[in-house]
RNA sequence: CGGGACGUGGCGCAGCCCGGUAGCGCACCUGAAUGGGGUUCAGGGGGUCGCCGGUUCGAAUCCGGCCGUCCCGACCA
C-alpha cells in the first residue's frame, strides 16, 4: 500500500474514508463495468458468514431455498401498476439474443416478485398447499445513476424470500416475523442494532401494501435502509392469478409477502465498526478470527517457533476458532499487524522465542478497551482455552457500543420543523417526532432539512408519552415517526 | 440524468500554461543482512500518458468529440 500510514480522519469526510477503508481491506473493488463492483474474497468471506447466519435462521422458521431465473418477461414486470412504476427508470433490458431480436424484451431481474408469483399459481390450487415459505439468494441488477461500493450497486448480491397465505394474519405475522429475524441479525452478528417499523407510503416498496423495514444509524449519523419487509396483500396474486380453492370450498386471491437483504449490509458493517485504521470485522462475521503472527529470527529459533505456532493455531481450530498463520518471510511482524489492522480481524495473536521460553503469547485485540495496553502477554493454555469467550465478549462490546452511539445521537421530543433542523444540524441521527400523516409534511421536512421519514417506530421504540401534535405545527400526531438524513 | 472537478506503470502524484518522444514516492522482482509496531542496503522489471479524431515536421502537453471516476443534487436495497 501507498505511502498513506493514517486514513483519512473520519467525520472530515466520511464517503472518502468509506472509500478507502473498503478498497484498502480488500473487500472490494470497481469493475469494468459501470456502478458494478467485484466482490473480493475478504469481503465476499464475510457475506458467506452472514448469509449463513441467516439461511439457518430461515430454515429453523420453516423456509426452503429455491432458484429462479435471471431474465424476466417485460410484459410480467408491466402487470403491477405500481411496481412498473416504480423499477421502469432502473431496468437493464435485453432486447436481443442468439443474433436476433427477441419478440418480447426480457428485463434482467431487479426483483423477482412477476417471475415468482407467476410459477406460485401454477403450483397452488388448494389451501393445502399454503403456505409457500421460499427464499432465494441471488443477484439483481437495478440501473442506479449514482453508485458506491456495497451501498449502492448496479448489480448486488441479495436474498429474497417470497411468500403465499391463505389469508392476510397470516401473511401479516410472516411480514412481522422476518423484519425481527432481521432485526436480531443485525443485532447479534453485525452488531448494527437497527430501528425497525413501518414505512410512510412515499417510502413503501412498489407494490406492497405495507413495507416495514431496518433502519441502522452509521458513524456519520445517518441512516441506512438494511432490510425490509413487505405485505404485499393481494397486488401480485390477483395480477399472477395465484389462486387457491378455501376450506369452504371458496376461489380466494392468496396473500403474499417479499422480504430482502442485500450486500449493503456488508456496507453497514464498515461504517457501523470502522475506525481510522481501517476495517472492524465482528468476531462473529470474520473470515479469520485470529491471526498468528510468528516472530522469526534469522537464527535456530524459526523451526521451533513455527512448530509452536502450527500447534496453537490446531488447538484453535479444534475450538471452532477460525484461524490463520502468517507466516511470510518477506515482511516484518509490524508491516504484517498493519495489514491485519485494516483488514480488521478481531484478534492477533504474536508468538516468538520469548514466548517460548515463557510459555506465553502476546495478544492485541482489533479494538483496544479504553485505558488497556496495545497488547497484552497471555498464558499460552489461557490465550487458547479462552479465545472463544474473548471473541464472544469483543462481539457483545462493538454491539453496546453502537447501541450506544446510536442512542447518544438519536432526539425525542422535537415539536417543530424549526427544532427538527437545528437538531439535524447539530448533528443528530435519528429525530422523533409527532406526524398528522400527510404526505405533504415529509415534502416540508425534505425541503427544510434534507431528512426523509425513515419508520413509524415499533411498538419497541415509541416515545413515552407519544408525541402530541405534528412536527409540522399542523393538527394533531396520528403517530410517531423517525427522521434522519439517509443513504 | 443536471452542476463541478479529475483521468499519466498496481497505488498516490509531478510534468501540460510555454509541444521535442515520460519522471518521483510507495508497491513489485533478485540478493544479502534484519525480524516483538510499516527494516536496511545494492541491483532490477513494468507506462502506445482514458479512447477516437484534428492541428503540427513533431502531441502527455494545443483543439473537438466520446468514455470513465469522484463530489454535489434528483432516484434508489
Amino acid at each position: 500500500m501507498a505511502d498513506e500510514k493514517k486514513l483519512t480522519p473520519r467525520g472530515d469526510d466520511f464517503s472518502a474514508w468509506y472509500n478507502e477503508v473498503v478498497q484498502r481491506a480488500e473487500l472490494a473493488d470497481y469493475s469494468p463495468v459501470r456502478g458494478s463492483m467485484v466482490i473480493r474474497p475478504w469481503g465476499y468471506g464475510i457475506w458467506e458468514n452472514m448469509q449463513r447466519a441467516l439461511d439457518q435462521m430461515f430454515k429453523d422458521t420453516g423456509h426452503e431455498n429455491a432458484y429462479f431465473p435471471l431474465l424476466i418477461p417485460m410484459s410480467f414486470i408491466e402487470r403491477e401498476k405500481d411496481h412498473v412504476e416504480g423499477f421502469a427508470p432502473e431496468l437493464a433490458v435485453v432486447t436481443q439474443a442468439g443474433g436476433k431480436q427477441l419478440e418480447e424484451p426480457l428485463v434482467i431481474r431487479p426483483t423477482s416478485e412477476t417471475i415468482i408469483y407467476h410459477m406460485y399459481a401454477k403450483w397452488v390450487q388448494s389451501y393445502r398447499d399454503l403456505p409457500i415459505l421460499m427464499n432465494q439468494w441471488a443477484n439483481v441488477m437495478r440501473w442506479e445513476l449514482r453508485t458506491r461500493l456495497f451501498l449502492r450497486t448496479a448489480e448486488f448480491l441479495w436474498q429474497e424470500g417470497h411468500t403465499a397465505h391463505a389469508t392476510p394474519e397470516e401473511a401479516e405475522e410472516e411480514t412481522l416475523s422476518i423484519l425481527g429475524i432481521y432485526r436480531t441479525f443485525m443485532d447479534e452478528w453485525i452488531g448494527m442494532p437497527p430501528v425497525t417499523g413501518l414505512k410512510s407510503e412515499s417510502e413503501k416498496f412498489a407494490g406492497a401494501v405495507r413495507s416495514y423495514a431496518c433502519e441502522a444509524l452509521m458513524q456519520d449519523n445517518k441512516a441506512l435502509q438494511a432490510g425490509t419487509s413487505h405485505f404485499l396483500g393481494q397486488n401480485f396474486s390477483k395480477q399472477f392469478d395465484l389462486k387457491f380453492q378455501s376450506v369452504e370450498g371458496q376461489e380466494e386471491y392468496a396473500w403474499n409477502t417479499s422480504w430482502g437483504v442485500s450486500t449493503r449490509l456488508v456496507g453497514g458493517m464498515v461504517m457501523t465498526h470502522g475506525d481510522d485504521d481501517g476495517l472492524v470485522v465482528p468476531p462473529r462475521l470474520a473470515p479469520v478470527q485470529v491471526v498468528i503472527v510468528p516472530i522469526l529470527r534469522g537464527d535456530d529459533t524459526q523451526a521451533a517457533v513455527l512448530a509452536k505456532v502450527d500447534e496453537v493455531a490446531g488447538r484453535l481450530k479444534e475450538l471452532g476458532v477460525r484461524v490463520k498463520v502468517d507466516a511470510r518471510d518477506h515482511l516484518s511482524p509490524g508491516a504484517k499487524y498493519y495489514e491485519w489492522e485494516r483488514k480488521g480481524v478481531p484478534y492477533r495473536m504474536e508468538i516468538g522465542p520469548k514466548d517460548l521460553e515463557k510459555g506465553s503469547v502476546a495478544l492485541a485485540r482489533r479494538v483496544i478497551p479504553e485505558g488497556a495496553k496495545r497488547k497484552e502477554f497471555v498464558e499460552e493454555n489461557e490465550a487458547v482455552a479462552g479465545m472463544p469467550a474473548r471473541l464472544e465478549a469483543f462481539q457483545t462490546e462493538l454491539r453496546d457500543r453502537a447501541l450506544a452511539r446510536r442512542e447518544a445521537n438519536t432526539v425525542r421530543g422535537v415539536n417543530s420543523l424549526g427544532e427538527l433542523a437545528e437538531a439535524l444540524d447539530g448533528g443528530a441521527g435519528f429525530v422523533y417526532t409527532g406526524w398528522n400523516g400527510d404526505p405533504a409534511v415529509e415534502e416540508q421536512v425534505k425541503e427544510a432539512t434534507k431528512a426523509t421519514s425513515r419508520v413509524i417506530p415499533g411498538p419497541e421504540f415509541r416515545s413515552d408519552p407519544a408525541p402530541a401534535t405534528c412536527v409540522s405545527g399542523n393538527g394533531k400526531a396520528e403517530v410517531e415517526v423517525v427522521w434522519a438524513r439517509a443513504y
